[in-house]
DNA sequence: GTGGTAGTCAACAGTCGTTGTTATTTAACA
DNA sequence: TGTTAAATAACAACGACTGTTGACTACCAC
């Protein structure tokens, strides 16, 4: 629940209309912990609702975090995810299966550095990704082809 | 010169033949310390050999890449960079124009983290990326439309 | 209620970065 | 110089995303 208001409730404060494809994407993104793409949300949509189109979830997505409401990340495995962990922390990505994971690594404790001040830069955000292999495609990798 | 040796030299040992499309894209990266992006490439390679084709281009990033002589990083602005930098570093990314600039913020000094031991996944590789304004676009929004 | 108006939507074509296919050409080496 | 595996240009196709358009839907003034 970000910013103590559910993510309906953002779109409604902030003058959008609260149409049955908003509040459809909405219900989808705050019972998803994970870091869906565009498709993701797409195929679970029209599942409930077969007219919905790409681009409205396209568009939806924008809505929300022009709003601050979810925010959109790119960890270069093609496409976007739909973030909606708003506290600070970092990723793990795996660099096999695609798969990204949270870690409590606040990039304000860690990269919030002096040397900055030497370019003329204004930082407004930092950013840190581990990448590497996740538990499970290490574990494949390890595995041998038997006999 | 990462390695101490040339690119073409690195193609040459690797048993890669040394093609004058190769030659060329080659020589244009040692030309460039900058993130230069395919297309980039590209043009400066069709301007000096008009029949070279955009898949080559890829293709020989590509081998560069897996011989660990360049990389190609993905910073979130559409299509790769090539980073001919290797030592370790990070990169500030500006939000209006798309630039990418080398900071010597060595990644392995400040995200190498105990806490990720607690985490079954193998880290490889740390990325830190400070997003925000360069100094000619912060300028630029500073300046209101005059009288 | 009727008409106006701004917002929203599905459909679909188009763009951009990238990859697959294939027939032709070529670098390397005998 | 001939042989051969590797590399290339040409071009179609792909996935992610965006632009356009015309229909639809509140919402509001009268
Ligand atoms: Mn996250
Ligand atoms: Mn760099
Ligand atoms: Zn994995
Ligand atoms: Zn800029």
């Amino acid at each position: 629940m970000p910013h103590g208001q559910s993510l309906v409730e953002q779109l409604r404060d902030n003058g959008l209309k609260l149409t049955p494809q908003r509040h459809l994407i909405c219900q989808l993104i705050e019972n998803n912990h994970d870091h869906p793409t565009v498709d993701d949300l797409y195929e679970q949509a029209t599942a409930v609702m077969p007219s919905m189109s790409l681009k409205t979830v396209y568009t939806t997505l924008y809505e929300l975090a022009g709003l601050g409401a979810i925010r959109l990340v790119n960890v270069g495995t093609g496409g976007f995810r739909v973030e909606c962990n708003l506290s600070p922390h970092s990723h793990l990505v795996c660099r096999s299966c695609g798969k990204v994971m949270d870690v409590p690594v606040d990039p304000a404790e860690h990269a919030d550095l002096s040397v900055l001040k030497e370019y003329d830069f204004e930082v407004e955000q930092r950013e840190i990704i581990f990448r590497g292999l996740c538990g499970e495609c290490a574990g494949r990798a390890g595995e041998g082809p038997g006999a």
